[in-house]
DNA sequence: TATCGAACGATAACTTTTATCGTTTACACT
DNA sequence: AGTGTAAACGATAAAAGTTATCGTTCGATA
């Protein structure tokens, strides 16, 4: 069976295991989302999207954005050396700008 | 008048935007804000947030989100070179781990 | 001041996500 | 197997965020 790779919404994720379990609501989906992403099975990424995306963990890696059709695709860490160089990407994706976004905990959240 | 800072979520813009325009509906804070994001005027701050934040352009810098109450601190770009070494930010936040996106056009919308 | 188009406000609609709740399932113990 | 209990489920309502619609108003220009 074909995994599911990329950056799959919650949508598409419940549209393909509705394929196997076709009784399952999309509220378990989301159920389970989150019960993954907080165990770390997935990660979400969610840079400029209507909705959420998850992926598996992997290599360390990172994401080009297209800020016209939002479409995401992997960039390996080493690859990122070029965006610095306003040079092009891989696949001839067009560098605008990058944000970089540091997840962890707060001053304050640590205490509590 | 004090100026805006930070990182408002379009609700907040309404809200400091209704002290002086009573009027003003939340539809034409939403166009502007467009109409700004698309000029340039601010950029989408967006990672992990259950609505859209908007920033002031300014020197470049990045964020640093809370994964438990999801407040956004600012990170200079020099800062950056700590996260590498997975130490503690100024304020003692704890790094788990960092994304960057890579904001662009993707080859097949250059086309279009 | 009359005309015309752009921008506005109110609100309905839509999308995504979360909360609620009654029911079903799984399983430990008898 | 039968019973009790807790956890998980599905259906669905509700909440939150955003966008679209539409009739009205504003403002520049003639």
């Amino acid at each position: 069976m074909k995994t599911m790779l990329g950056h799959p919404s919650p949508e598409e994720v419940y549209a393909r295991v509705k394929r196997k379990v076709p009784a399952i609501s999309l509220a378990t989906v989301y159920k389970n989302i989150h019960l993954f992403v907080e165990s770390g099975v997935f990660r979400e990424v969610s840079m400029h999207h209507g909705s959420v995306r998850v992926e598996m963990n992997g290599d360390p890696h990172h994401h080009m954005v297209c800020s016209m059709c939002r479409k995401i695709t992997d960039v390996g860490e080493k690859e990122l050396g070029l965006v610095a160089k306003r040079s092009r990407l891989p696949g001839g994706f067009l560098v605008e700008r990058y944000a970089v976004d540091v997840i962890g905990i707060c001053a304050k959240c640590q205490k509590a």
